[in-house]
DNA sequence: CGACACCTTGAAGAGGTTCAAGAAATGTGG
DNA sequence: CCACATTTCTTGAACCTCTTCAAGGTGTCG
């Protein structure tokens, strides 16, 4: 797998202020292609003709990079695309009208955002990147055109949204009935994981986000967060420097957490 | 709107146990045929021609009865079929590995079911009905070959998952930052509003679930959810009987719930 | 009519929140 | 490169909401 993004997986821990999927990379030096992308087996569908391959070519219509702290789309944008991530971080959030929000979710490489607008073809969440980051821009409608063309790629959209549903689902059982300790340890395994299947470490990780967003997805204050970490530390489960974490007792997060995970 | 579903619609209080969508009606009776059906709006895409609005009607392979308490599918099934309510009550759910479970929608009449199992092909929740019900069987190969060829259909499909995940991220941000007041006063108002939309009255409902069962969906104990009923009709914002519920001041319901739905 | 499921209500208890202060890290500008 | 401002994180103590445990009431169905 020779390519550029997520070149320094393992050691994630080595990059600058803790890059996961350092940027240092030419831009824009290869053509903007799926078939070229090394994040092609997370963003898009196997087993692929060649014919189709260039056909899927067309689904990128230009990249963007994304400051961090600044948004991708807003809640209330009008939808025209879906983006996949490159590389870099981001969180999803929606804003109750009172002013609390919710993180709703947070996303690596790989993954797709923006599929909340399709319904009303308004977004209806914001996307915030939590670090310098590059998506594919995918413009909604040649999706649907290329779907109805090639079936596999039909079949890819239809799973990743269902994918969506049932990670929401495992987000419902995290938040409607288990405790914060149990919440914090699916929530630091599930990271883990996804971040292992991108070629990085499993007992090591560097978090983007702050212990309020991560309570805004736990459905936990700030420092509950905090002194959840603490007491995960204490007894040995993991350690804590900050935003630097290394899983010490993976068996016992597993343990903690019982009830499976929220992906 | 000539047809048998719910006609009864603006007097739900007043068929047998409170039946909202009452079964009376003689069993297939019509062809199954979308393009005959009441409920086409709710379901199916609007501004079809004739010809493809023919072709939709090739989507349900069959109907299916589901007696209440029995489910339409489990958690762990081979996933071929997605299933459109023509009648009756649903609620999904998931369970955790030891024991504990987790609500995570009430489906209605119009609407749609099996969502989370194009994933991986298997469902990954329960769906039980919460009175006897009727579905329509859609086979989801049938559902992608035709959404190929109808790009309606194929907006209409894409829709739907959409508006899904809209709705579970509402849901994350109530179980994550609602109180109990709030959650049940979202809950409240969300379903008046789709039974509404279905010709029910606004302002009176027969809860179809138990207490324990809201109570799972919005992450609180049954006990909470009663206190929190009888508070509210303490407080002349409702009035409970049992499962009856009568909304006296769905204004004040609005104000509690601030933050916008759970849909 | 009796068994069972469901709902209500009280009292005690626990888990998480709130408020507050201080420490550590990060970023900025001189 | 250092000093200062800012943001983020940690920790303590009091408080509050919701849960747990328990008992009794209500409704339903065979």
């Amino acid at each position: 797998m020779p390519d550029p993004a997520p070149k320094t997986a393992g050691r994630p821990a080595a990059s600058p202020r803790g890059g996961l999927a350092p940027l240092d990379m030419k831009p824009h030096a290869i053509k903007v292609a799926c078939s070229n992308c090394n994040l092609r087996e997370l963003c898009m569908p196997l087993g692929l003709n060649a014919q189709e391959m260039s056909r899927i070519d067309e689904l990128v219509d230009t990249r963007r990079k994304v400051k961090r702290g600044t948004t991708l789309f807003h809640d209330g944008d009008k939808f025209t695309s879906l983006y996949a991530i490159r590389t870099g971080f981001f969180k999803t959030c929606v804003a109750s009208n009172d002013g609390r929000d919710q993180v709703t979710g947070f996303q690596m490489a790989g993954e797709i955002v923006g599929l909340d607008g399709i319904v009303n073809d308004r977004h209806t969440c914001n996307a915030i990147a939590l670090e310098d980051a590059e998506v594919c821009v995918m413009p909604f409608e040649r999706i649907e055109e290329l779907s109805r063309e090639v079936g596999a790629l039909q079949h890819h959209m239809h799973r990743i949204m269902s994918r969506e549903i049932v990670r929401e689902n495992g987000v419902m059982l995290l938040l409607g009935s288990m405790r914060a300790e149990e919440r914090l340890a699916a929530f630091l395994l599930n990271l883990t994981q996804r971040l292992h299947a991108r070629g990085f470490s499993a007992r090591e990780l560097v978090l983007r986000m702050t212990r309020e967003e991560i309570g805004s997805y736990l459905g936990l204050k700030l420092e509950t967060v905090s002194r959840t970490f603490s007491r995960f530390s204490e007894d040995g489960i993991v350690e804590v420097r900050q935003r630097h974490i290394r899983i010490l007792d993976s068996a016992a997060l597993q343990r903690i957490a019982t009830p499976p995970a929220c992906q």
